[in-house]
DNA sequence: TCCAGCAATGTTATGTTATATCATGGAGGA
DNA sequence: TCCTCCATGATATAACATAACATTGCTGGA
């Protein structure tokens, strides 16, 4: 865990980036749990460690964060997830218990696998899945 | 399009559903167009077609329409699309144009593609994607 | 030193998405 | 008939997210 935050704190050294209280704290709120957290739950817990709590205090945090490599979005709770290999230009994959709520990211590699391999590997047992890919459709890149 | 209505009626005979007129109505409204749509558009629609326009109606139709494969949750964006080839169990990926906002569904069969190459087989550039997987992690299935 | 520029944070307000809850109506079976 | 079930009507509010402008504090150059 601390371990964690002085990476990324060693990181963003290194990249020019401002490691501020704000995204230390999120930073820290985050990698605490291994379930995902809604912006407004970190926003309580910033209050109660004596931080600012309107909504754009922990929006701007996580946006650094996620923008960064150090969180992770789940689309499907709304709610965010620290990354425990920031940095590095990866393409996760999210393994959503429903039952004990534990997210758990998977590296999906050079994204040749299938969401099946990385889900055995794992010992989760898939139930839906969700695959969403943004970018440039066929006539848009031939636009381009 | 207007096969896909008359497929969909005949699937709910066939299977004891209730394809009331609202939610005829929604899934006219999202076969009508390529882009996912949010529930608040839909519902101003809805509103111009006569029906009632609080969020329930809406929210409910769509309900029923992804519970029973008629349509999908595109996460990313908050928002729905029509499915042109509902009843079956399948898993798609969505592939969503930042240009031209299409949203283009492909079917990744078994489980047992990889983002890249149902992209590359739709001829669509990947910058970034996403994948969220629910059901049990390894403790609870152990538990069970 | 002074101040221009910039990034981060503070602050207020509001926009957007989604659900809880209770009431009403209508079809079909006991 | 009466009861149950499902769908819808209606009201309220919860939960998630951002716009816009003010303030602060640092940094680097004149």
């Amino acid at each position: 865990m601390e371990k964690n935050i002085q990476e990324a704190e060693q990181y963003c050294k290194e990249n020019g980036l401002n490691f501020t209280p704000v995204r230390r704290k999120v930073l820290e709120i985050l990698l605490h749990k291994n379930t995902a957290i809604g912006a407004y739950e970190i926003l309580d817990l910033l209050r109660e460690a004596g931080f600012k709590n309107q909504p754009p205090v922990a929006y701007r945090a996580l946006d650094f964060l996620v923008q960064n490599g150090f969180a992770h979005k789940i689309e499907q709770l709304n709610s965010f997830i620290g990354c425990t290999h920031p940095g590095k230009d990866h393409s996760p994959a999210f393994m959503i218990c429903r039952n004990c709520d534990s997210v758990s990211e998977e590296e999906a590699l050079t994204r040749n696998f299938s969401v099946s391999q990385i889900a055995s590997k794992a010992g989760f047992t898939v139930e839906k899945a969700v695959i969403e890919a943004r970018g440039l459709c066929h006539s848009c890149t031939s636009l381009a």
